[in-house]
DNA sequence: ACATTATATAATGTACACATTAGATAATGA
DNA sequence: TCATTATCTAATGTGTACATTATATAATGT
């Protein structure tokens, strides 16, 4: 179980750095998270990236959620 | 944003008891999920709880994210 | 009676998400 | 040439998810 998060951007036609400054959060700490490094993730951090992001969780844990 | 569990598990006829021992977490921490005194969740947690009450994180993450 | 289900509380410890500060390289555009 | 975009690394600290051990109460079934 991983988070699809370049893909998603790439789908989006934008940048790590682009999400990493709407986030806020630290560009270590956003790294480790897009490059699935994180064995763990706040509920506000998956919320804001749902939410910048215009997509739901399902959509960004992996095929195993997709319908 | 918080977890739905205990409406899932009502709709499934199952009991908190039921899904922490199914889940193995202490029971402890099992109860601060369920009661969403928690801030953020393990990656395996997550997979674990859908998997066992056969749903999505979607269906987890409350009307926020529900179609 | 006794085991199991189903819930609850409290104390102590470890691992890790995320913050903070401080850097760095390279491309592009004004 | 200099700001901004777009990426990267390293050190140190705080908050918290989750583990562990030890309890407790009450219902239900055998």
């Amino acid at each position: 179980m991983h988070l699809r998060i370049d893909e998603i951007l790439k789908q989006k036609g934008k940048t790590r750095y682009w999400l990493y400054i709407q986030l806020g959060l630290s560009y270590q700490n956003f790294k480790k998270i897009v490059e699935n490094e994180t064995k763990a993730i706040k509920f506000e951090n998956l919320k804001a990236i749902c939410d910048i992001l215009e997509c739901t969780p399902n959509d960004l844990f992996e095929e195993y959620y997709k319908k």
